[in-house]
DNA sequence: TTTTTCTGTGTACATTTGACACAATACAAA
DNA sequence: TTTGTATTGTGTCAAATGTACACAGAAAAA
């Protein structure tokens, strides 16, 4: 019998690598920004990356995003999603890498990135100013965030990323820097607060035209529409 | 200098074993199926599964789905889209295997599955009777009869799993079987005709009572819809 | 032929969505 | 303080969409 049989290549392991990608996302200075990262080493040394990293032997791919997101922005208890898994064979220049995609909304204002290991740099960047980026992550960054968008539709999972008290005017910012296009206040207004998971805190704030209302979600009514 | 230097995980390969499995749904005899083969090899020897496979070094991910479907079912050209990637480090009994699942439409009559290599039995299983599924399978179907259901409510591609000509009331029964519950027939009709993608052959199928008009699918613009 | 069952077509109603008017509030300018 | 201005909270109206149902015609079954 041949046990080099090459039919049995199935059964076989094979050397690749298995990495998760995250589009981190959070909003900050009226713009939707991701956080990206610079490689200080090849290969695509010097450019713009979604943060990665390899999974290992002991956790799942969702374990490893969130590993990198608490690694990256100190963020713990975030949900994450899947966006896809990417396997062309010559998407990594030195070998074989499949990695999957995820991403994550975030409040970037609590939470500084800190580039370390092989990075040199992190930054929250303006979406529509997001440069090319090194491998195949313009393209997971656009599936990301279509995905990002098409989940908005049908989930009011924006407010994760507002502060703890926000007025309606703010959330409705969000929702349209995420979703690219201007909504009627009113309309707005009337579609979020039949979801009943908002709580007038009775309060105004101070400082803007109208003395608009402070809201702030009640979490565990908002696990319903999640 | 440590050859083998633990630190330097992140850029060694690790043996890995990646792989493709396919829910396969077809629609025969009044209800929704899905192709399911018997192992006849160890792990989970006569164990039912969703068809599956390892993918090659000069394959995609996708292309490894499209083998599958040509190997087992003699499908080409089928569109195929992600359900997710599952990568629990205990998912496989032997070793550590990570694995993207897909799903497909495709029509069963015309097209007899063929058990061949490790498997001695394949059959287009009737979804409420599909027995419990050998690795996590049955979690893997769950989500990808998930994601189908999700995909109809947005796009009408039930009619891939059609044959050439059809009644409205064959199309609804589709649906009805993807979706979990009875439609209203006027407001189906009404609907899908409100696409534009069908044409009236002007013929009616003999041997039903009613004399009901047959359709066809106008495949250039069904592909707007999808 | 008569009856039965299914099909094609239309209608009325409720709900959701989109567009807009008006008065009240609070900061800003005088 | 008074006045002006930008923004907010509330309400209305019409269009679009979704839901429920009635009735006549067609083809098989009796």
């Amino acid at each position: 019998m041949n046990l080099y049989n090459t039919t049995r290549v199935t059964t076989e392991s094979h050397s690749y690598a298995i990495t998760a990608d995250c589009a981190i996302f959070g909003f900050s200075d009226d713009a939707l920004r991701v956080l990206i990262v610079r490689r200080a080493v090849a290969p695509f040394a010097g450019h713009w990356c979604l943060p990665g990293g390899a999974m290992s032997d002991d956790e799942t791919l969702e374990q490893t995003a969130s590993r990198l997101l608490r690694e990256l922005v100190n963020v713990e208890g975030i949900p994450i999603r899947q966006v896809g898994t990417y396997s062309s064979p010559k998407r990594h220049p030195v070998r074989r890498v499949v990695t999957t995609c995820f991403y994550a909304l975030v409040r970037p204002e609590d939470h500084t990135p800190n580039a370390q290991k092989y990075l040199d740099d992190a930054r929250w960047c303006k979406l529509d100013e997001v440069p090319q980026l090194g491998y195949d992550h313009s393209q997971l960054l656009a599936d990301a965030y279509q995905a990002l968008q098409q989940e908005l539709q049908q989930s009011p999972l924006a407010f994760q990323l507002l502060p703890n008290t926000f007025t309606l005017k703010e959330a409705q910012e969000v929702y349209e820097a995420i979703i690219g296009e201007d909504l009627d206040r009113r309309n707005f207004r009337r579609k979020i607060l039949a979801y009943d998971f908002l709580i007038n805190t009775e309060e105004k704030k101070a400082g803007v035209k109208g003395g608009p209302e402070l809201y702030r979600v009640d979490d565990t009514k908002l696990e319903n529409h999640l």
